[in-house]
DNA sequence: AACCATGCCGAATGATTATTCAGACGATCG
DNA sequence: CGATCGTCTGAATAATCATTCGGCATGGTT
């Protein structure tokens, strides 16, 4: 009679305390043991079923704006998760990854080869995968590493994590992202270490990356990419960067010295994988993302409300966008 | 924005809490209020039917037990509560109070007499009884008070909380249970406002009265009882007692001088109610629940697991039950 | 407008629940 | 036989949740 974990006596523990609304303590004096190990019966009484908790569903998504996009820019699939207007962007990201997590799940096939960038959204996303994959998946590094302080959005923690969570293994590019000298980022790019990552590259089926413009890319943020370059970039056309290539609004690599000092997947390589998912948050990234589509660095959508109404916007404002006109101005 | 206790809003909290496994804190965060707040919003969410909490039947009673009692003694119903075998009489009540009280809320129609006896098992019971009660019954005390010391047991308080609950009005008996003159008793009984109670017992198609033996009786434990009185009940053939009323092995009242100086329900009046219930926990009382039995005092008991084999037992030794003999050995 | 009644809010707080920890017990193995 | 796990337990404690409370806003009333 100890250790007494039969079906009866968790109906009796669960009952006295979700259906008679008794307090732990309660049932502990009732069945004659201490409130911890009510505590756990409960637990298992939930795990065993005996305890059922249902919730109406709640449909995290907008439906209505994904069609749209689908209808209007091609996106396969494009998932819009609903998010308030909440003004803060960490609210935003942690909406887009919790609920984008299972879609994203989904769209990973057990035995893909998959590319990935880093980035603040894509990071909460992957951190909202299910633990418990079973998948054999191979996670490619798709960029280096944008500088030495490592942080949590880094593909590289990214990717390790992705690894773990679905199941695989994980290729790290353990190079950084950007290489002041042509010369240098060659020689490294010849590797065999390198050369590896970027054959994994070209076998990817999948690809997981962001969107930057070229105010909030994370090469200007962390000082990577000084003004000079920025200008550089400006006139070359650039509205937008994907995994460290600036693309101009046909989405086409801008032809500027940056472009060869970059270690990360190529514009066609991307171009190539049948499934490229564009993971964005927010609603300043319009041009950025017209653009990826336009030139078919992106198949697929995931991003918040916001920026869904913002992109749809600005779709409609121009077959072509071309946003970048009314900056160039000032 | 502000108050929107939207469906929507309920079930994307719930979802967050119950399926996904966030403190409330991070739902707060997540919603974008305090973690009051989404503690009020689950309880909405419950009450509203989002979430919904089911648990596994737990059968409380002993349908086997009940089975014999009913085939072998007659009674109908007979309720026996699961109660393991708790060692504690606390316990034991506590048990059949929770789970009888709603078999006991069954028993009783909504516009019933219900003569009410005291005593620990019955309040226990009483205060397990549903609060919503809406019924318009008339509950009679059907004892006086043992003592001048008010007690929660007495059947003065525990006749209050019952018509409180399950709707009502209670007639008190503001007299003494035992007034040492017959005289002054008798003098008692005249009056109107106990005469007024005496009638509505008389109408009582309900009674709820508990047992007691003679060494355990409420009379003895409060000293109202004296032992030279127990020997004389114990010379009369007393084995047990009923709202004051001690009974021989044949259920009938024993001629003694107590007999006339107590203030209760007679044993006539309540062999004339159609539904007498029987409220017992422990396993010390089965030659009283056979003599009342016999006496045709009680139809129906509500017992415990350990009280019910006690008393089969009992009822096995001898069809006409004679424990009493061994002890006037001594 | 001034006033009250009402309802909602979140900070603080009180109450409840989950987890950690150290000890007890029992099985398994050398 | 110990020794050594592994498991289970409840007391203590940490973490979490529910409720109280005062403030603020709204809307109706004088």
């Amino acid at each position: 009679m100890p250790n007494d974990y039969s079906d009866d006596r968790l109906r009796l523990v669960a009952r006295l305390y979700y259906r008679d609304g008794l307090g732990q303590s309660e049932v502990a004096r009732f069945a004659r043991v201490s409130q911890a190990k009510v505590s756990r019966l409960l637990a298992l009484a939930r795990e065993r079923g005996i305890v059922r908790i249902t919730v109406a569903d709640y449909e995290p998504r907008r439906r209505d704006l994904e069609d749209q996009l689908q209808s209007r820019l091609g996106l396969k699939p494009a998932v819009v998760i609903k998010a308030g207007d909440h003004p803060d962007a960490a609210d935003l990201r942690r909406a887009v990854g919790h609920f984008g997590a299972a879609v994203m799940d989904s769209l990973i096939q057990p035995r893909d080869v998959v590319a990935l960038a880093g980035g603040r959204t894509i990071h909460e996303l992957v951190h909202h995968l299910p633990q418990a994959g079973n998948k054999t998946l191979t996670v490619v590094q798709a960029m280096g590493s944008v500088d030495s302080s490592v942080n949590a959005f880094d593909a590289q923690e990214v990717g390790r994590v992705m690894a773990q969570r679905l199941g695989g293994i994980f290729l790290a590019l353990n190079t950084p992202a950007f290489i002041p000298e042509k010369r240098t980022r060659d020689a490294l790019l010849e590797l065999e270490q390198v050369r590896g990552v970027h054959e994994n590259l070209d076998r990817a089926n999948v690809a997981v990356v962001g969107m930057g413009t070229l105010q909030n890319s994370v090469f200007v943020e962390r000082r990577v990419l000084d003004e000079a370059m920025v200008r550089e970039l400006e006139r070359a056309g650039a509205v937008g960067e994907v995994c460290g290539r600036f693309i101009d609004a046909n989405g086409n690599e801008c032809a500027t010295a940056w472009r060869d000092r970059v270690i990360s997947v190529q514009v066609l390589q991307l171009r190539k994988i049948p499934q490229v998912i564009g993971v964005v948050s927010g609603r300043d990234r319009s041009a950025a993302i017209l653009a990826a589509i336009k030139g078919h660095l992106i198949k697929s959508l995931i991003i918040d409300e916001g920026g869904a109404s913002a992109l749809l916007a600005a779709a409609s404002l121009a077959g072509t966008p071309t946003p970048r006109i009314t900056r160039k101005m000032k």
